[in-house]
DNA sequence: TACATTACTGACCATTAAGTCATTAATGTA
DNA sequence: TACATTAATGACTTAATGGTCAGTAATGTA
């Protein structure tokens, strides 16, 4: 059996290294955090544990204390995630009364304040990214934060088009068309690819906002031409 | 020196192993072919270039004689799919006449038709995984594809507003805004946690279309009330 | 101050996978 | 058939990192 170095990390310079601090309490949040925001940089399996310690200022046998593995930690990163993006969902599911647009206003921008903004946007790239390595946290992630989601613009559009203040569209697939935006906004805030520096977030969500009611409302009986698209061979 | 194992390859069961094909000029393609749908699939970091090589029929070694490292093949697979991407966009850029709502439907559903719909929507996913793994790569994406694809919608938003079809809109806000869900729908493609059984493609690409042309006519003069939205504290 | 407890550490081990290269065999040519 | 060329192979080397654990020191208690 090896001994440990010479040195017994009390000499040299004295002041280098930080104390040792004992902080039970506190070590597992910080070491989600550390986790999430280098899981959203490098991706999971190119981050090392050693990072991660080090960002939340331990050793990685710290990390080990904690955390089970590293997919364990990966999925204490989601779930903490999505516990936040629930409160927030369900802060703004409380009965809100105005007109279906003033609340599709408060659902985008609410979004934007408690979650698109918040380092936990970073979880929605995650799912992107990690989904087929991990099927279980997708089919989670899809249940417990994508269907309630759902669920509050399904109400919103519901409620309009049964006030007749949006004409009749198909719900379902709107809801998808309306997510969207939202979706690539988080993922861009981490990705160099899609990032558009001439626009900020307010505007990119009042822009969608505005098209996106406009749209629901069309003037009813307007007619849109839609030519069958070419599907197949080229021109 | 070790020598290598007694068997030399001709004997056991005789049939069991494929022969040996010479074919210089195939490997290189459906070497990235290979790559691009694991590096789609398990992400750059987690995809083993054993298995990449599989997947194509040759062994590690013969991989290496097409491509420098592993960082050379996400390389080429990117610049791969983007060649064909690139040509796709040019074609439609042809000079297609009719009102600007027709033309945004061209691009909505040529773009699926051409990438979407290919295997080749798996690069818009790795440049949202990797790109802060390959920065010069995602520059090079969005200069190369992105400001290409935008370029083509702005040409269709100033021609729509020059003739008073479209209301005037902040057009590079909108082009985010209309891109989105065609990202979104190559991403959720191949991210178990978007993707919604409940509505193809083409529907969602419809009731894309069909949101924007009202949004984008809009009555001109019709009022979208906006609440300044709470910024900061709950309520 | 002496002692017990336990959060914390970091050297180490084991495994995995990128990258190498001596060898093999498919193919063309005389 | 003999030979030259080179595409293809896969065992090996090496570097990196997930995971372990014997040991260290911070903190509470008497």
């Amino acid at each position: 059996m090896k001994l440990h170095a010479a040195r017994p990390l009390s000499e040299a310079s004295p002041d280098c290294r930080p104390p040792r601090r004992r902080r039970k309490e506190a070590r597992p949040s910080e070491l989600t955090a550390a986790a999430l925001a280098l899981f959203v940089e490098k991706g999971f399996a190119a981050t090392r544990l050693d990072d991660v310690a080090a960002r939340a200022g331990v050793s990685k046998g710290t990390l080990y204390l904690y955390f089970e593995s590293k997919e364990a930690l990966f999925k204490a990163v989601i779930e903490e995630g999505m516990v936040a993006a629930l409160a927030a969902a369900a802060q703004r599911l409380s009965d809100f009364h105005g007109s279906a647009a003033e609340l599709l206003q408060q659902l985008l921008f609410g979004w934007w304040e408690q979650i698109g903004q918040t380092p936990m946007a970073g979880v929605t790239k995650l799912i992107a990214c990690e989904s087929s390595n991990f099927p279980e946290v997708a089919q989670y992630y899809h249940e417990r934060v994508l269907t309630r989601g759902r669920a509050l613009l399904r109400t919103t559009l519901q409620r309009g088009v049964a006030s007749g203040e949006f004409r009749p569209v198909d719900i379902e697939t709107a809801i998808d068309v309306i997510m969207a935006p939202l979706l690539m906004l988080a993922i861009s805030r981490f990705s160099l690819g899609f990032c558009n520096r001439k626009t900020t977030p307010e505007t990119y969500l009042r822009t969608h906002f505005e098209l996106l009611v406009k749209g629901l409302r069309g003037s009813s009986g307007e007619f849109v031409e839609f030519v069958e698209p070419l599907t197949g061979g080229k021109r």
